[in-house]
DNA sequence: GCATCATTTTCGCATTCATCGAAATGAGAT
DNA sequence: ATCTCATTTCGATGAATGCGAAAATGATGC
């Protein structure tokens, strides 16, 4: 919630010659359609902008794993993992189960795994 | 590159009793066979969780526009807006056509939306 | 109760990120 | 060449992120 005002200010540049108010306008109102969800696909996309949490994904692909077993699977701290998890289980991706002393993980659904995979083919299709 | 070591610490907890050496080698070949690609999907996944980018595409999506206009959409200022498009241009997902003084920005294809739309689906699939 | 152990939380630190205003760049037009 | 203007780059700032160390939590067993 910073900035705001910055185009409106009187000597700013491209206030006129290049760009097309109807054309805004327009756009505008076809992004105010779509800009509820985007937030949510935002908070998404961040959540898995991080190998960590990619590689936790993963490791779950076909068992359930507790944080001791995850953490020396990633070669990371138990805290780290632990603190990873909880992002993806607060984000509903992943559910806990508790047992005694420990707490495993296992993926919610096999969805998520499936559209990360999908996005990884668009990767691989382009050349570079 | 910080930590390391933190797990071969002589008296870090659970360092036998509750993790499973056999299963942590196995899982730990599993991920290795995925590991390249993961940091450039995590850069993807990175890219896409910002809802200013996602406008953008989404702006994009049937037409090219110059930054100036893309800034008024969005309600940005031109050198944050340029930024933006700069980080998804060099990411090759935007193409850049040049015209006098004015530059003009579109989608490099149409698969990147593509995946997006079916990421939203998913989102749009659960419950909550 | 007390000790032990797996996990979570708290805290602090270093790094990265989004945004801004201002200065620099580069392409017409005069 | 000089002026103008759209765009890009630079420098700074505040916010968010990832991590580990240490303290707190919660369950087991004596």
């Amino acid at each position: 919630m910073r900035h705001s005002r910055a185009l409106n200010k009187p000597r700013d540049v491209c206030d006129i010659p290049c760009f097309d108010p109807a054309k805004v306008k327009r756009l505008r109102a076809g992004l105010a359609r779509n800009e509820a969800y985007l937030p949510e696909l935002a908070e998404f996309y961040k959540l898995l902008g991080n190998t960590t949490r990619l590689k936790i994904l993963l490791a779950l692909e076909n068992t359930e794993l507790c944080v001791c077993d995850i953490a020396h699977v990633l070669g990371l701290s138990i805290a780290a993992t632990s603190h990873q998890l909880k992002l993806l289980h607060t984000g509903n991706w992943l559910h806990k189960r508790d047992d005694g002393k420990m707490v495993y993980y296992r993926l919610q659904s096999a969805d998520l795994l499936k559209a990360v995979k999908g996005d990884l083919k668009l990767l691989a299709a382009r050349a570079g």
